[in-house]
RNA sequence: GCGCGAUUAGCUCAGUGGUAGAGCGACCCCUUGACGUGGGGUAGGCCGGGGGUUCAAUCCCCUCAUCGCGCACCA
């Protein structure tokens, strides 16, 4: 039969894929409202909102192929299918990012610009950066719903967070309090256990007395902390210390008058140096839980800029690492230090600034992930574990449920207070010793809001259902949650998946989704993972233009194990477009080869049966979230059986033009439509625009074809 | 310290209780009428070491080694 000329000349992606793009977006079969036929059952897929800081990398786009392969072939199988979009504000990463460029642009901080001119300047930048985003999206074929697109830090999100926030603050389950937390010096804020990156790096241990009159000798590797302490702990069975527990001291320390008490505290480690510990209360979690015990004081001699806050000239105003020199040479010159050693030791970095942490008493805002939430008799730690032991939400890979759990054991309370200005402000108000929560701010005046804003993960855990509209009792709501599967990088297991479980139990009694797939991190050609710092990301957009957006998908998912890195190289891109190609040609040939009535008739005969065979294999494979296995198969089917060999042998029985050249003919045109539907999921483009120049009778959009079964 | 993962062809990685696969690379051949972004063929692996379960182990169990990662500790 008469083929379009396009089959003349090799498969052009540039030329296909946006043309292709809009031709969906104009379809209207993106948003699931609009799909043919009575559709019962729902799939329904959030996107994890990228944060808006920059352009997508390869690891947006191995996890955007995963959702939006699982959508395509949910849809072509008859579900009603929302796959919905949306960016994340991100807020310390945003906001200290915008802060870096106008401080090497302009030599201004935050400070200089203040809080209103400071937030117009990150919303411009995060404008820019949602609309390059989006289109990347776009480029990437990822089938959409743009109608119901969200931002976390929209007006919509924004009462949901509110909601929430007074909802837990009713309910007891947030509270502010004055607590040791993770404080980031460098960008001048708290930061989230999560938000650590720890360093190993060789520090000295240094063992001494506070002074001559003193009987106990201590170890620290943070000698400027101790003119901070209030005890000596010890543990209660070391027979070395017994005469001295219950005794105080008052002593003199680099010039600064400190009060020793004496206590025995079982957390005390016997066999770590000395087995007498310094209790520094203000500036460790540790002893900061022994000071709760022991009912010490809590002295601060540190502040937020990490310089010291007491002693005389040698020691007021300095930096934490010069006042440490300080002391040291204080210990040495009184003939108190005993022993210098050099010890590794994980050193707490804030992720997004690099600034060492420094453990500080401050008033912040934290849920309480031990309390029982009123009517529901549980904690949300026990919503955590149970939610996964159960099997009600399933992850995949098995193997980082582990994982999970060890996590949960070691959870504590979840410090959500920020002191930085891009985020939902707390919704309390203050008015003299009065406090508010509210949805809105209280109308009557004097009242002044909280400063801070909220943990950037506390907008993002309440995503799968703020995206449908809540607190509205919306149809969205209703149809679409809980959502069905939820596609992830490992790396956001704990910060994200927890925070989503425990949001959605605690607001709808519901798991937020059934199952948790989880994607490896996708690391360049060397082995290395894309940062920023390395300047090695590939924008996907760039591999669109090079080898077609198709090629750079299904590469990505071959071979990919869930919950697995995994390396992109051009050459593993180059094979896949050598694939679009090849089905460019073998659909040249099949036209090439039938008449159009072999489109209008049916067949079941050896090699359909045969391939029946294979897709029923790859359904298997797609219900089981095995796409690594799927893409693979119906690749090589198409290659190497199909068009290496049943194609090769076609071309005699065709020659002989007589029976059985039309029953083959027919199959060849069966058994290839079908194969264009089984690949739609992994290459959309190249396959609808192959679709859309069929003459198969009462077709619609390949997108909406059916899955065949 | 606790935990997780990896160890399979030169490279990058899949995979299965019955003596192994893909992509790329290598070598040889093919100007065949879908495609040279192609076709046909060849080489190449005691599936990390040791032990166990089994009729049978690369796959299950134990153990060791190496690498990567997470968490904790960080006096």
């Amino acid at each position: 039969m008469e083929i379009n000329e396009k089959f003349l000349k090799p498969y052009d992606p540039a030329n296909t894929e946006s043309k292709i793009y809009k031709l969906w977006e104009e379809s209207g079969f993106f948003n699931p409202d609009n799909l043919p036929g009575e559709r019962k059952e729902v799939f329904t897929i959030m996107m994890p909102p990228p944060n808006a800081t920059g352009v997508l990398h390869m690891g947006h786009a191995l996890g955007g192929t995963i959702q939006d392969i699982l959508t395509r072939y949910k849809r072509m199988q008859g579900f009603k299918t929302l796959y919905l979009p949306g960016t994340d504000h991100a807020s310390i990463a945003t906001q200290s990012k915008v802060e870096k460029e106008i401080q090497k642009k302009e030599g201004k901080t935050r400070h200089d610009l203040g809080r209103d001119e400071m937030l117009k300047r990150i919303d411009s930048f995060v404008e820019e950066n949602r609309h390059t985003m989006t289109q990347q999206m776009r480029v990437l074929g990822t089938s959409c719903d743009w109608s119901r697109e969200a931002f976390t830090l929209d007006d919509k999100r924004n009462r949901a967070v509110n909601t929430v926030f007074k909802k837990m603050y009713d309910d007891g389950l947030i509270y502010r309090g004055n607590r040791i937390v993770n404080w980031d010096p460098k960008g001048q804020t708290t930061i989230s256990d999560d938000e650590i990156v720890y360093e190993e790096r060789t520090s000295k241990l240094y063992t001494f007395k506070y002074s001559a009159d003193f009987p106990i000798s201590i170890s620290t590797s943070r000698p400027e902390t101790k003119v901070g302490d209030v005890a000596v702990a010890v543990h209660p069975d070391d027979v070395r210390y017994t005469e001295y527990i219950g005794k105080e001291y008052d002593l003199e320390f680099a010039g600064v008058p400190i009060h020793i008490k004496i206590i025995a505290d079982k957390e005390v480690d016997p066999a770590f140096g000395t087995g007498a510990l310094g209790v520094t209360p203000a500036h460790s979690m540790i002893d900061w839980e022994i000071a709760d015990r022991h009912d010490l004081p809590r002295i601060q001699v540190i502040n937020e800029y990490a310089k010291m806050t007491v002693g005389g000239e040698n020691l007021l105003g300095k930096k934490v690492t010069d006042a440490r020199e300080v002391i040291v040479s204080w210990l040495r010159e009184n003939n108190l230090l005993e022993k210098e050693e050099d010890i590794k030791q994980n050193v707490s970095t804030a992720e997004r600034t690099g600034g060492i942490v420094e453990p500080l008493p401050k008033l912040q805002w934290f849920i309480n992930v031990n309390k029982e939430i009123p009517g529901q008799n549980r904690t949300f730690k026990n919503i955590l574990r149970e939610s996964v032991e159960s099997k009600s939400v399933r992850i995949i890979p098995d193997f980082f449920e582990k994982t999970y759990f060890h996590w949960i054991d070691n959870l504590r309370d979840w410090c959500i207070s920020r002191q930085i200005w891009y985020g939902h402000r707390v919704p309390v108000w203050y008015k003299g010793e009065e406090i508010y929560c509210g949805v809105e701010a209280p109308t009557d005046e004097g009242w002044k809001q909280d400063e801070d804003t909220l943990d950037t993960w506390f907008s993002s855990g309440m995503w799968t259902f703020s995206t449908l509209g809540w607190p509205e009792q919306t149809e969205d709501l209703k149809t679409y949650h809980p959502t069905s599967v939820m596609v992830h990088a490992y790396e956001i297991l704990f910060p994200w998946t927890a925070r989503m479980i425990m949001m959605s139990n605690y607001v709808l009694d519901v798991n937020p989704y059934h199952t948790l797939y989880l994607t490896g991190i996708v690391r360049d050609a060397k082995g290395q993972k894309f940062s920023k710092s390395l300047g090695n990301g590939i924008d996907p957009i760039d591999i669109a233009n090079k080898f077609g957006m198709d090629a750079g998908r299904i590469a990505l998912v071959v071979g990919t194990a869930p919950g697995t890195d995994s390396k992109v190289s051009e050459d593993k891109i180059k094979g896949y477009k050598n694939f679009a190609n090849k089905i460019w040609n073998i659909t040249r040939f099949v036209l090439d080869n039938v008449d159009e009535k072999n489109f209008a008739n049916k067949i079941e005969n050896e090699l359909t049966l045969e391939f029946k065979k294979v897709y029923e294999d790859i359904t298997s494979d797609m219900d089981n979230f095995r796409f690594h296995l799927a893409s693979e198969k119906i690749y090589h089917y198409i290659w190497h059986r199909f068009a290496d060999e049943i194609i090769e042998e076609s071309k005699k029985i065709i020659l002989e033009g007589d029976e059985k050249a039309e029953e083959r003919k027919t199959a060849l045109v069966s058994i290839w439509t079908d194969c264009l539907k089984v690949l739609h999921p992994f290459m959309p483009f190249v396959t609808e625009e192959i679709w859309s120049m069929l003459p198969i009778p009462n077709k619609n959009l390949l997108i909406v074809e059916n899955w065949p079964k």
